[in-house]
DNA sequence: TATTGTTATACTCTATAACTATA
DNA sequence: TATAGTTATAGAGTATAACAATA
């Protein structure tokens, strides 16, 4: 007997909460790349900055483990924000092996800067949101993100 | 005059949507690839098969558009779901440049289990969703997509 | 033995550009 | 000229595995 995909599956794609998850990063994404324009930090590099500028002296394990992801992929981006000269590595007094992250001041100032250039575009977009929607959804993804370390 | 980061920068990166949105879409891709199993459909994958099983016949050029990604990135996902014997490739009398993408009869089966899965594993993961929780933030992810061809 | 940072390597996802066959 | 599908190629982003230095 032939299966009629409209009365035998009555939710499709738009349902999956992952799949408006995926969709919806990726436009807020792209957001974030045109708030920073062609030279400037790309998602990723900006969250290690926000991060290394919010806990002066992180080491890099320390700062994987709060990016969700590995300690291998950190060293690029830890690299270009070195060579951007928005950040250091230091060497901790005590224990040898850790390279503690410390802020710059042109990091802070970039820092700052790229912030405000993303809360001004993610704001332009979220204009058709009312305040206590905006709320609401970082409640929510929050809600999600509290299932990061499940699997 | 030294800046302090705590002081000056109230608002940090756990206030950007678009931080928010990648990090709790990593969580619900995990979600979907642990419900799908070793040798089941990747996420993108899925969405594909979902929509020609919505919309038997659509092209690929049409389904590319559907699922955000430009027709050349499309070609590996179809060669796998025809590889799978999930859908055809199947020619259009008066216009044979186009490849209509038919579903199988076990393609519309294994969507459907593998929708299945998701479903269970997603309402898995939001145990502590209230039911008015989880539409509002379908409906506000959707708002957020109805932002996709802006740029 | 275990940990930190690093390198080498590979895989996934996506993009751009150019090709072909059709229109 | 323009479009549909394809190929080749490259670039992010991430992972695993192994290494050197240090604990």
């Amino acid at each position: 007997m032939k299966q009629n995909p409209k009365t035998l599956l009555p939710s499709d794609l738009e349902d999956v909460l992952g799949y408006n998850l995926k969709r919806a990063s990726v436009v807020m994404q792209n957001v974030f790349r045109d708030a920073q324009g062609e030279e400037g930090l790309a998602p990723r590099v900006f969250a290690a900055l926000a991060l290394v500028v919010e806990f002066p002296h992180v080491t890099q394990s320390v700062l994987a483990v709060k990016l969700g992801i590995k300690r291998s992929g950190l060293v690029a981006i830890v690299d270009e924000l070195e060579d951007r000269a928005f950040l250091a590595r230091t060497t901790v007094p005590g224990d040898r092996r850790v390279q503690a992250l410390v802020p710059t001041e042109a990091g802070i100032a970039a820092f700052n800067n790229a912030a405000a250039k993303v809360r001004a575009k993610e704001a332009e977009t979220l204009a058709d949101f009312s305040e206590s929607e905006v709320l609401t959804l970082l409640e929510l993804l929050r809600k999600i993100r509290g299932h990061e370390g499940d699997e």
